[in-house]
RNA sequence: GCGGGUGUGGCGGAAUUGGCAGACGCACCAGACUUAGGAUCUGGCGGGUAACCGUGGGGGUUCGAGUCCCUUCACCCGCACCA
């Protein structure tokens, strides 16, 4: 009988939906286990086998859960609101709502082509009122909890996508989704002060199963320093000066000051001769894209305001200049300049021959002078030319000085973050409207909760209008609103929310999708939650994975989940490539399922998925390679059907043997994701199998059946049937490993000559070193080896090695 | 510049605690069956005639190193003037 996947697979997938296998039950007996992947933006390309690679692993995982007692949850949804399906509506005239709609059937049907237990009844579409209802319910709860507020401030602006981006969209100077070069724009915007939770993201690090590099590119994002706020009298102004350093102990060593071009205070301090240098410089900084101010050449610029600033320990005055390489989001956007202990100070001091002082040295160093300087010197010595700091630590000034400063009332440590707060609003149409309304009587006033949504109104230009206004601003009707405090005429917000909104809870919503009345049920979701295995590409590691966890932890404080952290463990699966490149529409590198299925069947393709390499690194396509996978199983099917035909009765001891280490083998690279090897073992098991004499029995048919379930699950079902069982394999239970039958009666000992392969010999399990020792020197190819030898040492490990070194 | 990762046959990749390098698959070669083979099955397959040599290069530790240490090269990823 030959192996036709098309009919096996139409039929089991038809089964599992009729008999409604892949659901996920509250009332089930069995502990509840929640693995999720990361959804999919239904795009117009439809999938490729790089999309396959991580619903694959999600799929296999969560159905060997499944054999190993687990209720379990995989449900899958559509992150829906986006750009793409908006450019279709400005170019082709396609309603958004129209295009995504079919993009989603689209996704489904092949989603369901590959055979995955995802729980449908659970579908969600992000884009759709009953679900973004909640998108903006959750918006008004940050808005109550001061979370969300309005700002005029510069932020990052695409000039192709029309739209202000938040800091994390912005990828080497331009715009993650578009590769425009970003400008920066002064807005007013809505933010998410994601920086009150800057410290609990940092530390709730340590607590989660996710991979070291993720941990460490989120904490790198969110860059914690420890340091303190200083302040510096002005000469001459009532004001002061605060700036953030975090080497008070080199307070000696100021020559100069430096504040952001864009900083309050710079026109208070610029005097009228520097007026003219002062406001074209600052022309000229904010005009920058902002991929020029961070070029690679960071050649120091800068100009001189003719203000001081007085050193609060030596009275000296303070030349204060302004610089683009100081930040004014960062910290104060002042700083105190120490030329020889900070390489960027350093080379500003040298382009512009502001002195060099020296207040560190090495313990018992003449160090080089300071004209002679060739780079800043960053190393901890101890303190010199610092009055009566003077041959203290580094650690031990730090914390002197501020003490000191502290007492007199211009210091206090702080703590600097790199992440900035959210910038959460978007000038475009395709996404969640910000559901708040400006009256003029009475300010911003939320939506009231029982007038959600605010729907999205349908629009005859969908074009951004790049004056800062999302095309809502044109809709009268929409626009137009009562307040909702005063009940006099106001206007609502026209700008939405940003992509990542949706995805933000998503898999909140899925343990309680259809939910009309709440966000979903409180014990649902504290049943469900937290996600116990979320599978995606790395690409998110510092969009939405911080943004979720932001979200959660904000839910958390409002009492409506009882979790803080949303996923337990993630893993990353690698890119699939061809030609070395990333899969992709737009490079037409694509390779599409569809004919694979049609002429091999999912299974295979599920099974070289897996086989294609180790399932965390990015991995060719090999179009080859697959007949390989498919060969394996026709065979693996061939050996089922003709096995069952004849089986035997009782297992016998060498069938035993093999199939328990098969099993022992399977189970622990499964645990260890290692599923290329997975593939592996089938193959040498399978192989095995077809070359024993004596016919296979029941035990050796199902463990094989049951262990290939996970990885081709249709090929599966069919076989369970073929041996004789009833019911879907499903209801089986993961085979248990008996040690009894890993260990062998004898053994092979490695005999080495200094290290090298002499022999081999075979002794009883239990076999004595003495005797051994007589068996590998009654080996010929030793004694050869030996002959005018002496032997210095003998090393034995039992059963595996015996090693003669020799002279 | 800082941080992280990866280098193993023609190719994808295997190798518990340091203990038989190259499992498994692809490609290739030979054979069987066949009118035929781009189907299937069987066998071979790191280099070298051999002694031996082989896990990016060099050094070290060890009876023994793909694995540990030092050093160096190449490529990849993340961050990038964050005071």
């Amino acid at each position: 009988m030959n192996y036709d996947a098309k009919t096996i697979e139409a039929k089991w997938q038809s089964y599992w939906e009729e008999t409604g296998r892949d659901r996920a039950l509250e009332t089930s007996q069995r502990p509840k286990y929640y693995c999720l992947d990361m959804f999919p933006y239904p795009s117009g390309s439809g999938l490729h086998v790089g999309h396959w690679r991580g619903y694959v692993l999600s799929d296999v995982w969560s159905r060997y859960k499944r054999l190993n007692g687990y209720e379990v949850l995989h449900p899958m949804g559509w992150d829906a609101f986006g750009l793409p399906a908006e450019n279709d509506a400005i170019k082709k005239g396609i309603h958004p709502t129209v295009g995504t709609a079919r993009n989603i059937a689209n996704f489904k049907e092949q989603l369901k082509r590959m055979g995955a237990m995802f729980d449908w009844s659970r579908e969600i579409n992000t884009s759709s009122p009953e679900y973004y209802k909640w998108t903006q319910w959750i918006f008004l709860q940050l808005f109550d909890m001061g979370l969300a507020y309005r700002k005029e401030m510069p932020i990052n602006w695409c000039p192709s996508c029309k739209t202000g981006l938040a800091n994390e969209e912005v990828v080497d100077g331009a715009c993650e989704r578009c590769g425009t070069p970003v400008t920066k724009r002064n807005m007013n915007q809505w933010m998410l002060r994601i920086t009150d939770y800057a410290e609990r993201l940092l530390n709730d690090l340590d607590d989660l199963d996710w991979p070291e590099k993720v941990k460490k590119m989120q904490a790198n994002w969110i860059g914690r320093s420890e340091g303190a706020e200083l302040s510096f009298e002005l000469h001459g102004l009532e004001k002061r000066l605060a700036v953030f350093t975090t080497r008070p102990d080199t307070l000696y060593g100021v020559t100069y000051m430096v504040l952001a071009p864009e900083h309050p205070l710079v026109s208070e301090l610029t005097t009228p001769q520097q007026q003219q240098a002062v406001s074209e410089y600052v022309t000229q900084t904010l005009a920058k894209s902002q991929l020029a101010r961070q070029r690679v050449d960071k050649t120091k610029t800068g100009v001189f305001t003719g203000g001081y600033a007085v050193h609060p320990l030596t009275g000296e005055l303070l030349p204060i200049w302004i610089a683009d390489y100081v930040l004014m989001d960062y910290g104060t956007g002042a700083i105190m300049a120490v030329p020889a202990h900070d390489q960027r100070d350093f080379e500003f001091a040298r382009q512009f021959q502001l002195p060099v002082r020296r207040v560190i040295k090495m313990a018992g160093v003449q160090e080089v002078s300071e004209q002679n300087m060739q780079e800043a010197d960053v190393r901890d010595g101890t303190l010199m030319n610092s009055g009566p700091y003077d041959g203290l630590t580094v650690e031990e000034a730090k914390r002197n000085v501020v003490l000191d400063l502290e007492a007199k009332g211009i210091a206090k440590r702080t703590v600097g973050y790199k992440l900035r707060d959210w910038v959460f609003a978007r000038q475009r149409y395709w996404g969640e409207p910000i559901p708040v309304v400006h009256c003029e009587r009475c300010g911003i006033v939320p939506v009231k909760e029982e007038d959600l949504p605010v729907l999205l109104p349908d629009v005859e230009r969908y074009e951004p209008t790049g004056t800062g206004e999302s095309p809502l601003a044109a809709i009268e009707s929409f626009v137009q609103t009562t307040c909702p405090k005063c009940k006099g005429p106001a206007k609502r917000e026209t700008d939405t929310m940003p992509q990542w909104a949706g995805s933000c809870w998503y898999f909140l919503r899925f343990a309680d999708p259809h939910n009309a009345e709440r966000l979903f049920d409180r014990e649902k979701v504290d049943y469900w939650l937290p996600v116990d295995m979320y599978i995606g590409g790395v690409e998110h590691a510092v969009l939405h994975l911080l943004y979720a966890r932001f979200f959660t932890k904000v839910l958390y404080d409002r009492k409506v989940i009882g979790f803080h952290e949303p996923f337990v463990r993630l893993f990353n699966q690698g890119m699939m490539t061809l030609h070395g490149a990333k899969m992709s529409k737009s490079k037409g590198n694509v390779v599409s399922p569809e004919e694979l299925v049609e002429k091999y069947g999912t299974d295979t393709l599920r099974m070289y998925e897996l086989f294609v390499g180790p399932p965390e690194v990015d991995a060719e396509w090999n179009p080859r390679a697959i007949e390989g996978v498919h060969r394996f199983l026709a065979r693996t099917y061939r050996l089922i059907v003709d096995a069952a035909a004849q089986m035997q009765k009782q297992e016998s001891r060498s069938l035993g043997k093999l199939r328990h280490r098969f099993v022992q083998q399977v189970t622990e690279r499964i645990e260890g994701f290692r599923f290329n090897t997975v593939v592996s073992a089938f193959m040498e098991y399978v192989a095995a199998l077809s070359e024993q004499s004596e016919t296979l029995d029941q035990k050796t048919l199902d463990t094989l059946v049951i262990c290939l379930a996970p990885l081709a699950p249709h090929l599966a079902e069919e076989c369970w049937r073929i041996i004789g069982n009833q019911g879907s394999v499903f209801d089986a239970s993961w085979p248990e490993v008996d040690e009894r039958y890993l260990v062998d009666d004898t053994v092979v000992i490695v005999v080495q000559i200094n290290g090298k392969i002499r022999d081999r010999i075979e002794v009883a399990r239990e076999t004595e070193q003495e005797q051994v020792r007589e068996r590998v020197f009654a080996s010929p190819s030793v004694q050869t080896a030996i002959a005018d030898k002496t032997i210095v040492k003998e090393v034995y490990v039992p059963g595996k090695i015996f090693n003669l070194v020799v002279r």
